[in-house]
RNA sequence: GCCCGGGUGGUGUAGCCCGGCCUAACAUGCGGGCCUGUCGAGCCCGCGCCCCGGGUUCAAAUCCCGGCCCGGGCGCCA
């Protein structure tokens, strides 16, 4: 018999109903009060004039607080004065938890809090249909994201989180105490997708948490991240180029389709990209910065560089063939050429959403590019065997969730794409 | 790690430059009252704030120093 309030509509006047949710406002009139209830789906007027309603019923509603929770079983009216044509007139009144006040947070939007006081009260802040939005947009990415890779024969598998060895080098990570030895939290799982690939899996994906313990403080870094990791066998970098282009458009089509509710609350419109995206070369990307800066070739690019490039190609992009020294030792440099590796990152505008490459499928090549990183491939053992026993030619990819939420839905800052985020000083809640 | 910027009622802001008229203002909220069509309801009454410590000064929310907390940028990265 409880119905979410957008399953009512005026067609059934007079009907009885029940629904549980929060009293998002009260408007009192003396001998008429309003309440809005608000539940996941969202907002119904319970309307009471006094002398139609228990006087019961009237007085406990007059007293109520706002965010309260409440059973209230009542008719259906249709009635054109109401917002969207309905309201409830209560018989019951059930108040199964009382709210507290002043609230820390002001739930209806009239006036604004800070990010960072909306991160305090989280669980305050994801009661407004604002923000509430982003995660029915999240859900229906992930769920997308499955379908798609489901479909398009890819097992999904989780790997560990806690690992031995700082894996990639690079970046830092978070040490953690696993009983008598030092362990950390895996930055990503590149590693262990690949040893799938010697396992025979074929292809794989995991969507799953990744740690970096940089101390970077902007709006577009988490210390705690959503990574959707592919890993494909006999194929290269091209091939999971075109996955990952079809994921993009897929999940873009989707979000379109059956988000339309949730992106109106959010006044925003997904695009879905064209196939197949710009690609630019690392050197043409160079070009381009080079405008405003001189970058030596085999640097990375900086964000000032990456704004340039934004604006001029916009959009969905991939930047391909990187000098094989500043990406990972994994990555497959092209043979008639070394210098440069069979990688890509896909950018949208001026953000780096993945990052992606053909991978060193053989033993030797990839002991030696260890080793040219200043690393040592002991530490690598565990991974290393995978490539002596017989391991096809693979590639892949990681994207990161928050970005490409954060990009899609056009979010200024990262945190608002994640329900508890985790940066340089939040640790809480 | 480096570099900027900021902490004023529960929330969001004004005041700070140029110290005194600040017994700190506005909105929202909260408590109480009036009100039968609100939808940011309206009206009346009330409540509630200068991050901490030190200094300068006749006088500090305001200037200086230190601390704590926070925001942002860069580098690095998803």
């Amino acid at each position: 018999m409880r119905k979410f309030t957008a399953e009512i509509s005026p067609k059934m006047d007079g009907e009885k109903v029940k629904l549980c949710g929060w009293i998002h406002e009260v408007r009192d009139l003396g001998g008429l009060i309003f309440l809005i209830l608000r539940d996941r789906e969202g907002f119904a007027q319970i309307t009471l004039p006094k002398k139609v309603v228990d006087p019961e019923v009237f007085s406990k509603a007059r007293k109520i607080k706002r965010e309260s929770v409440v059973e209230i079983e009542g008719e259906v009216k249709a009635e054109e004065k109401a917002p969207n044509g309905f309201e409830i007139i209560p018989k019951k009144i059930l108040i199964l938890n009382e709210a507290d006040t002043p609230l820390p947070l002001d739930v209806t939007e009239k006036v604004p809090a800070e990010l960072d006081t909306r991160l305090d009260n989280r669980f305050l802040d994801l009661r407004r249909p604002k923000v509430q939005a982003v995660f029915r947009v999240r859900h229906q990415v992930l769920k997308s994201t499955r379908d798609f890779l489901c479909k398009e024969g890819f097992i999904e598998v989780q790997t560990p989180k806690i690992v031995s060895t700082a894996t990639e080098g690079g970046t830092e990570l978070f040490p953690v105490s696993y009983f008598e030895r030092e362990a950390f939290l895996n930055q990503s799982p590149q590693l262990y997708k690949q040893m799938l690939m010697s396992a025979g899996f074929d292809r794989v994906f995991e969507i799953g948490p990744i740690f970096r313990a940089e101390q970077h403080n902007t709006t577009r870094h988490l210390n705690e991240a959503t990574s959707i990791d592919i890993e494909v066998s006999f194929t290269d970098h091209e091939g999971v180029m075109k996955v990952l282009e079809d994921l993009i458009v897929y999940t873009c089509e989707s979000v379109s389709n059956e988000c339309e509710k949730f992106l109106k609350i959010l006044n925003v419109e997904v695009e879905v990209p064209e196939k197949p995206f710009e690609r630019i070369s690392y050197d043409e990307a160079l070009k381009i910065a080079s405008k405003k800066e001189e970058i030596p070739w085999g640097e990375d690019l900086s964000t000032n560089a990456l704004k340039l490039i934004g604006e001029e190609i916009g959009n969905f992009y991939f930047i391909v063939d990187w000098p094989t020294k500043i990406k990972p030792f994994y990555v497959m440099p092209y043979e008639e050429k070394p210098e440069i590796s069979k990688s890509f990152d896909l950018m949208h505008s001026w953000l780096e959403l993945a990052s992606g490459a053909q991978r060193i499928h053989r033993y030797d090549a990839l002991v030696e590019s260890i080793r040219s990183r200043g690393l040592n491939p002991e530490s690598f053992q565990f991974y290393l065997d995978s490539f002596r026993f017989g391991i096809p030619p693979h590639a892949g990819w990681g994207l990161g969730v928050e970005r490409f939420l954060m990009s899609i839905l056009k979010l200024n800052n990262i945190r608002e794409a994640t329900l508890f985020p985790r940066d340089r000083i939040r640790l809480v809640p």
